[in-house]
DNA sequence: CGAATTTGACCTGCGC
DNA sequence: GCGCAGGTCAAATTCG
């Protein structure tokens, strides 16, 4: 891969700087995070990883200038899988997604994973090791498809 | 008309 | 005990 799957990757996920509030989180068992590599130019939060969710909040933090965008899966209301997703600070063009449980159904997709990702996802990375590990690129090629995403993109800012 | 997204405000937890 | 940051909820707005 390029460079991003090593130095620029691991700035992403754990930034050991002065940074001393919460920036390293434990990461529970049912935890993973999932580098996604986007387009420059595409400016929206949204990670097809072949569920559906729904957006509930978006905050900016200060390890990233980038905000960061909280979800909620949008197929069952039983489900407590939660998603955080933050543009990388190093790269704007990978996208870190935090995922939080597991769910509690199939993704409408079809596919069959559990857990991970699906919709063709190349890899995963982090479940619960040390955030020294070097993650791994997940090239998910964004289909435009939510509302917002035209806009963010680039079409009529209405 | 219904569903989804956006933005702001409020609440909770941790560090100093 | 106070302050800061992160996370969540609710109301409003917009698009399909």
């Amino acid at each position: 891969m390029e460079r991003e799957s090593e130095g620029g990757g691991e700035s992403c996920v754990s930034h050991g700087s002065s940074v001393k509030r919460r920036e390293m989180e434990p990461l529970r068992s049912n935890s993973y995070r999932v580098l996604v590599r986007t387009d420059p130019s595409d400016s929206s939060l949204i990670v097809k990883d072949g569920y559906q969710w729904r957006k509930y909040g978006q905050k900016v933090t200060k390890d990233n200038p980038s905000p960061r965008a909280y979800f909620r899966c949008a197929r069952s209301p039983d489900c407590p899988v939660k998603k955080k997703v933050q543009r990388c600070a190093e790269d704007k063009t990978m996208l870190v997604a935090t995922y939080e449980g597991e769910h509690n159904h199939k993704p409408p997709g079809g596919a069959d994973r559990t857990s991970p990702p699906a919709s063709g996802c190349a890899a995963i990375s982090l479940a619960d090791e040390p955030a020294t590990s070097v993650p791994v690129n997940v090239d998910l090629t964004l289909s435009g498809t939510s509302r917002r995403e035209r806009d963010l993109i680039g079409a009529s800012p209405r």
